[in-house]
RNA sequence: GGCCAGGUAGCUCAGUUGGUAGAGCAGCGGACUGAAAAUCCGCGUGUCGUUGGUUCGAUUCCGACCCUGGCCA
């Protein structure tokens, strides 16, 4: 069997809340050694959101080899359950060459997908969702809450009534499949036999990161997001109910550039929004065990990240 | 200078016929299985501008002062 001898390796995983500097990181530890970096980014792979993804230049992918970015367009929907196969792709294709993977992202629940495991569940139906939306704008959420404790007792009693997204999902996945919700995800099984190891970047300071989120915010617009935002919105065929769309900074200047509000209020609130994120990606940090927490304003940040990774890594 | 309106949470404001106050947003904590940068849950953080007076008790009523708008000079 040729097994390349990387694949006993744990793969490398570096993660973080938004804005704490991950990719100035992997790009630094990709002049030591030779790494290909895999993007676990939601708002990454969409083609056409460059500056709000905080995409990596094209100078930057030349000297860098990344995967997992512009992988669809905007008008697309990706998936938790598309990562999971792109991703492990990507690794098996880098490892054949010979060189090594590093995952780089903050999108928590592709990464706990990846490392734990996500059900063999069917794709979202844009019919079944639209049917859904009439019924609930007719009865209200609760009532299909209720609706969904009588064939899926276990999903309902987890979700909560005004949980429209997950009410939606495990409804539409027992229309389509007949099963329970509940009942398929029981039966998850990890994604690959491979190892992870996560090294998080975790700011110690909220203040700080509060202040570089602003000023990094400032930075996208200065370099044109508002410009990158307006042709997404008179292509005519996108709309914020577009998952693209609803990302960080894009929903914001949408509402805007739709007359919903000042361009002031949409950037003050584009800034909040990307606080919430952060918060809710440290919320998941927190709750992961085997993760290690390295403080991206500690002195000894990127020689701790660089030492967290030597079982993974091996040098040109 | 005079008149009017207003000063209550980090912000925008509501309210208390006198018994020390509550919404939205922000913030903080949490959940999370094909939309996840999504979606949802929980938590009110306060010299009620200052200072006198009336009162058992004043953020509330009265006086003075300070500050911010607006109008008139």
């Amino acid at each position: 069997m040729g097994v390349p001898a990387e694949a006993g390796r744990p793969i490398a995983v570096l993660t973080g809340p938004t804005g704490t500097g991950k990719t100035d990181i992997a790009l630094a530890l990709a002049r030591e050694f030779p790494l290909e970096i895999v993007s676990v980014d939601s708002a990454q792979v969409y083609r056409g959101m460059d500056i709000g993804s905080a995409k990596p230049s094209p100078e930057i992918r030349a000297r860098v080899r990344h995967h997992l970015v512009d992988l669809v367009g905007p008008e697309e929907s990706y998936s938790a359950g598309q990562f999971v196969r792109d991703c492990l792709r990507a690794i098996e294709d880098i490892e054949r060459r010979g060189r090594v993977p590093l995952l780089v992202g903050g999108t928590m629940l592709y990464l706990r997908a990846l490392t734990g495991g996500i059900a063999d569940l069917p794709e979202g139906s844009p019919e079944v969702r639209a049917r859904l939306d009439a019924e609930a704008a007719a009865l209200g959420w609760p009532a299909l809450h209720a609706r969904l404790a009588a064939v899926d007792p276990a999903a309902a009693a987890r979700i909560h009534p005004n949980d429209a997204q997950r009410i939606q999902r495990a409804l539409e996945v027992h229309a389509t499949t007949g099963e329970p919700i509940s009942a398929l995800q029981s039966r998850t099984t990890a994604a690959t036999p491979r190892e992870f190891r996560l090294v998080a970047l975790m700011p110690g300071d909220r203040a700080r990161l509060h202040a570089a989120l602003a000023q990094r915010f400032e930075g996208m617009m200065a370099a044109g997001l508002l410009d990158e935002v307006r042709r997404l919105f008179e292509r005519g065929d996108l709309t914020d109910a577009h998952p693209a769309i609803r990302a960080v900074g894009y929903r914001q200047l949408w509402a805007h550039l739709a007359g919903a509000c000042s361009l002031d209020i949409a950037v003050e609130r584009a800034v909040a929004a990307t606080r919430q994120l952060a918060k809710r990606q440290m919320t998941w940090l927190r709750s992961m065990s085997l993760i290690h927490s390295i403080d991206p304003y500690g002195a000894q940040c990127f020689v701790g990240v660089r030492e967290a990774f030597s079982g993974s890594f091996h040098p040109l």
